[in-house]
RNA sequence: GCCCGAAUAGCUCAGCCGGUAGAGCGACGCUCUCGUAAAGCGUAGGUCAGGGGUUCAAAUCCCCUUUCGGGCUCCA
């Protein structure tokens, strides 16, 4: 018998029998890599662990604990997923099953219109652990389309992606790794089971054993092709991992998320309400909400002040004929609220704020001296989203944006997105956040306005200011609106989810459609271009984000009650009061509960509410001018604290903002 | 907008196969005056989201509307 060499990732060559398959070869290099051996990635290509080597092959195992191993877990997951609803629903068919960040779904119709129920999840989760039990080998084989055609034949989904993908009908792109290309297809078989085949391009872990660590999590509907023209089918979704405990932190993770839920919160601190009266997506806010809003609103005034901005405001509504000239009709009608009519014209409530600002720009005449020009305003702004699209403060009808526009010269550019990104980002920070990835988006290739080398600039100008920030991001190729390039911004939170909030776009087509222009030192008469900017994006969603990124605990600078004074009994309420109101003195927000009820359970009021300082005042405290500090997080409470002394300590905590 | 699900006291929820509404917390009142996460007793509070239908009888079954949740799509 002959044999074959192949290398391994770290340049070593490792000789192996031919026709040795890369299963074979991790059993070589050892019993543990065999075990955890998902697929292998042979000359770049991923292949299925029993897929027999060619000689001189370079060769990488892959793992779980890799991205591309968990993958296929997840895909292979979503296969077992595919067989159970087979088994236990007869005419049952089934359309695409793709892992996705975290898990996996798999979309089914069922027959007569039948759908899945969340109890139904229980019944096949128990049928996938038998499968998996069963320890199937995936079994690949390759066939002409139109044998494929025929094996499915009971399945028009499948036979939609065989038709798509190798016989050249056109059809979304997702769907190419459901098979291959050239008028061949693979598939693979379920040995053991009842004849369970589907269509795939793989790979797949080499049996059903291989998988178990998984939930199956929802039910809901899915568009066919995610178009809404198309029969809507249903969709499972699952979470699967390469370990117990991966698993069981990622369930916990979703719990946290849970608990963090800013439309619970918000009920819960009594900070925002959405009363059924008013509409999906329209909030009101409450006393103790407006007031963190307007502490956000107030330093977010004081940075725009300090960075050069002017503020301006503009109306909610406006005719027809701004709509018309900004281009908005065109191109955003169908994000925008349907016009009132009045006096035989109509009136638009405004989806942006930008046509406005451009009105400001073009009021007077402006020279070279005036750029850059920097205007500034919290605009409310209105859209029209699916009702199905609203969701708590983050996706709303009506919201603030804090948005600014920068008109400039061309050659003002660079210099300007840098300082703006810096600006940004330091404004970011103040709230907490210190992760961020950035995108940035580029000319797309067909259709945009502005000549290319207009474009080039600007585009450098963005990358130079990502890089001068030292800001990791990505660069999304053709990805930007026809009017020009941009960044955005996203920040992590708490519990590492990620939140698109920043924005910065140049912009080459509304200087155009309003003919804006600036008498340079020479005399003539360039267009400026304007830079869209905003930087909470919405106030009411950056609010919502932050209510999540703190749990509900806001720093004490936000905080809507910065302490509570606790007298121990009705004796000291005199004592309380004065404390109280040396810290009001202070401008600190300070409350008092008086010893109506236990102070076990004004302690514990006053955590539920999430109160940075809860502030005991006894005998003790009364002779003596000092407090009881419990802190919010701390382990156990202080005593004896000079009043002096916690009052620089909380002043200075909000100082910093920390 | 579309699919699935949900809506019972201010909040969280119980209420089975239809027989006519309950708890805990909260609110209010009285008692208790207390050193760090829930004192005791009492009172009020619900056209069971709204409308229509089936039935001797509907919170419960059916239809429509509204709002919410999870998705699809979209996006700040």
């Amino acid at each position: 018998m002959s044999a074959i060499s192949v290398s391994l990732p770290d340049g070593s060559v490792r000789e192996l029998a031919e026709g040795s398959s890369a299963a074979d070869l991790a059993a070589a290099i050892g019993p543990r890599l065999a075990a955890d051996a998902v697929v292998a990635v042979v000359d770049g290509a991923e292949r299925d662990l029993a897929a027999p080597l060619g000689d001189g092959a370079a060769v990488e195992i892959v793992t779980a604990a890799t991205e591309r191993g968990l993958h296929t877990l997840r895909h292979s997951t979503a296969h077992v997923l595919a067989q159970a609803v087979l088994d236990l629903y007869p005419g049952a068919t089934f359309a695409i099953g793709p892992p996705i960040e975290h898990g996996f779904y798999y979309d089914f119709e069922l027959p007569d219109g039948a759908t899945f129920a969340d109890a139904d999840l229980e019944r096949i989760e128990a049928r996938m652990r038998e499968i998996i039990e069963a320890d199937q080998p995936f079994r690949r084989v390759e066939m002409a389309a139109e044998d494929a055609l025929e094996l499915f034949e009971a399945h028009p989904y499948k036979r939609a992606i065989i038709e798509a993908v190798a016989l050249g009908v056109a059809a979304g792109g997702d769907l190419a790794s459901e098979a291959s290309e050239g008028g061949r297809v693979s598939c693979y078989h379920n040995d053991g089971s009842d004849g369970f085949v589907d269509l795939c391009l793989g790979p797949h872990v080499a049996s059903t054993g291989r998988l178990g660590h998984f939930a199956l999590q929802r039910v809901s509907g899915a568009y066919w092709r995610g178009s809404e023209r198309n029969p809507m089918l249903q969709r499972i979704y699952g979470t699967a991992w390469a370990t117990r405990k991966d698993l069981a932190a990622h369930l916990h993770r979703l719990a946290e998320a849970e608990r963090r839920d800013h439309r619970r919160l918000a009920a819960e601190l009594d900070l925002v309400s959405w009363p059924a009266e008013l509409g999906p997506g329209l909030a009101v806010w409450h006393p103790n909400g407006a007031l963190v809003r307007t502490l956000m609103e107030d330093y977010s005034r004081g940075r725009h002040a300090d960075g050069g901005y002017q503020f301006v405001y503009s109306p909610h509504i406006a005719k027809s004929v701004l709509w018309e000239t900004s281009g908005h009709l065109d191109f955003y009608a169908e994000s925008m609220y349907p016009p009132m009519e009045m006096d035989g014209t109509d009136y638009y409530p405004k989806p942006m704020n930008c046509p406005f600002h451009v009105m400001v720009y073009r009021s007077s005449q402006r020279s070279y001296r005036d750029l850059p020009m920097r205007l500034f305003e919290l605009g409310a702004v209105y859209r029209y989203e699916l009702s199905g699209a609203v969701h708590g403060l983050l996706r709303s009808r009506g919201f603030t944006q804090d948005d600014a526009h920068i008109f400039c010269a061309r050659d003002q550019i660079a210099t300007e997105l840098a300082s703006l990104l810096e600006f940004v980002l330091s404004v970011l920070a103040a709230f907490g956040f210190s992760e961020f990835q950035a995108k940035l988006s580029t000319r797309p290739a067909e259709k945009y306005v502005g000549d290319e080398a207009l474009w080039d600039d600007a585009t450098a100008g963005l990358r130079a200011a990502l890089e001068t920030a030292g800001l990791d991001y990505a660069t999304d190729e053709g990805g930007g609106a026809f009017y020009g390039p941009k960044i955005d911004v996203d920040v992590r939170d708490a519990i590492g989810r990620s939140w698109q909030l920043s924005t910065i776009q140049v912009d080459f087509n509304l200087p155009e459609r309003f003919g804006l222009e600036y008498v340079a030192s020479d005399g003539s008469r360039p267009r400026p271009v304007m830079i869209h900017r905003a930087l909470f994006g919405s106030v009411e969603r950056f609010f919502g984000v932050l209510v999540e990124h703190f749990a509900g605990a806001f720093p004490a600078w936000l905080a809507p009650v910065q302490a509570t004074v606790l007298p121990v009994a009705a004796a000291h309420a005199d004592y309380g009061a004065e404390v109280a109101a040396t810290l009001r003195r202070l401008g600190l927000r300070v409350e008092t509960s008086p010893a109506e009820e236990p102070l076990g359970k004004r302690v514990r009021n006053a955590k539920v509410a999430k109160i940075p300082y809860v502030l005991v005042v006894g005998d003790d405290d009364a002779a003596a001018g000092t407090v009881g500090v419990n802190a919010r997080g701390a382990k156990k409470p202080e005593r004896d604290v000079p009043l002096e002394e916690f009052a620089a300590r909380l002043a200075a905590e909000v100082e910093a903002r920390s």
